[in-house]
DNA sequence: CCACTATGAATGAACGTTCATTTATAGATT
DNA sequence: AATCTATAAATGAACGTTCATTCATAGTGG
């Protein structure tokens, strides 16, 4: 017997590798308490029901983004040049790391994007952790601009296009991996920083 | 009584309402006939099965979209240094225009996407989509570098990263309308045109 | 011994699909 | 014109299946 908060998480993994397998309109309560090795009912037990489970999967995986993300453009950090630097370099390294851009991270948070204009409260989950990222991204890029003193560039619309790319990049390696690779994604988006803070990205 | 194609129409007309207001898990038999103001089994005798009526309600929202897409980007268009640069309008136009990014259709849009990488047919349908979208905006990009003189530009990477952005902007119009408008987009989109081909857009 | 965790057969609601029946249309016959 | 016939379109009750959820029962730790 195991405690509460580890059968949570046992049954979050489960079903994470449930909509990655077989999309989020063909996980099923069965298929992802087998996967978790688990008896049908527990899900239950521990959720009360599979659309509070889908809603905490989606926090559980908005809320490990969003917690890699502060740990780089967190307030306390940032201060010299060379920092504001390697901030953005390290935004891009994490963005389009390994453990965000795996297939199976990528097909969750895209097939609940799917779902949320009809979901009140995955549209809800979603434009929260959204927003945070805008606001973050935006903070980084103000002060670029400041200690850059680069004319005419309006933070907002940097960031938004950025954010915007990254996304587009995501759906990109999920439907089309074989088009586009990786390190290609990664290019890209760095070619888009470069263009916007030529002296902060070599 | 209605001719089969006529039918055909008003079934996915329907079932494009439906996936929009309900989701594509959401979706049921029921639902798509009733909003159609037919009767439970129409749907099965035009298209077989429910899995079918899926599939070709995606290929009608496709061929819809990249019709669109040819009638700017064919192959006869583009000669002289005007015509590309008012290609480049004309795509900017298209891609943000009211027709391409009513709610409707990027609901209809992404829940697919949402589900491609659990199922191949929707895989299959995406991808070949984005695949002409890449091939056809890639020669403008040539096209327009190679009469501008543009130096070090690669027409592919700007293409991906051109497209990525497009596709992001249109989740954050789904998924966030509030956050950013159709206008404030078409502005986004367009600032990265111009840092691409200065000499081109104004 | 009690409270908590876990099981999986049972339950009823909802779903896609089928098909006997009805309705509409067009051409042929008188 | 009027009537009949053949063909296709359309209907919706009925069927079998699948699903989330429940719950009586069993197991476990303090």
């Amino acid at each position: 017997m195991r405690s509460r908060s580890e059968r949570r998480l046992q049954l979050i993994d489960a079903t994470i590798r449930c909509i990655a397998q077989h999309g989020l309109s063909a996980t099923t309560m069965q298929l992802v308490t087998r996967e978790a090795g688990l008896s049908l009912g527990i899900a239950n037990l521990h959720f009360q029901s599979k659309e509070n489970l889908l809603a905490e999967t989606l926090r559980h995986v908005t809320r490990e983004y969003n917690d890699g993300l502060l740990a780089i453009l967190a307030p306390e950090s940032g201060r010299s040049e060379e920092t504001l630097a390697s901030s953005l370099e390290s935004l891009l390294d994490f963005q389009l790391s390994h453990g965000v851009t795996q297939r199976q991270k990528m097909a969750v948070w895209f097939a609940y994007y799917g779902e949320a204009s009809a979901r009140p409260i995955y549209q809800k989950i979603c434009s929260s952790s959204d927003r945070l990222s805008m606001q973050k991204v935006e903070e980084l890029f103000a002060a670029i601009i400041r200690e850059g003193e680069y004319q005419e560039r309006d933070p907002q619309q940097l960031a938004t296009g950025y954010l915007a790319l990254i996304d587009g990049l995501w759906l990109s390696l999920l439907v089309a991996p074989r088009v586009l690779s990786k390190a290609r994604g990664k290019d890209v988006a760095r070619a888009y920083l470069q263009q916007a803070f030529p002296r902060h990205l070599s």
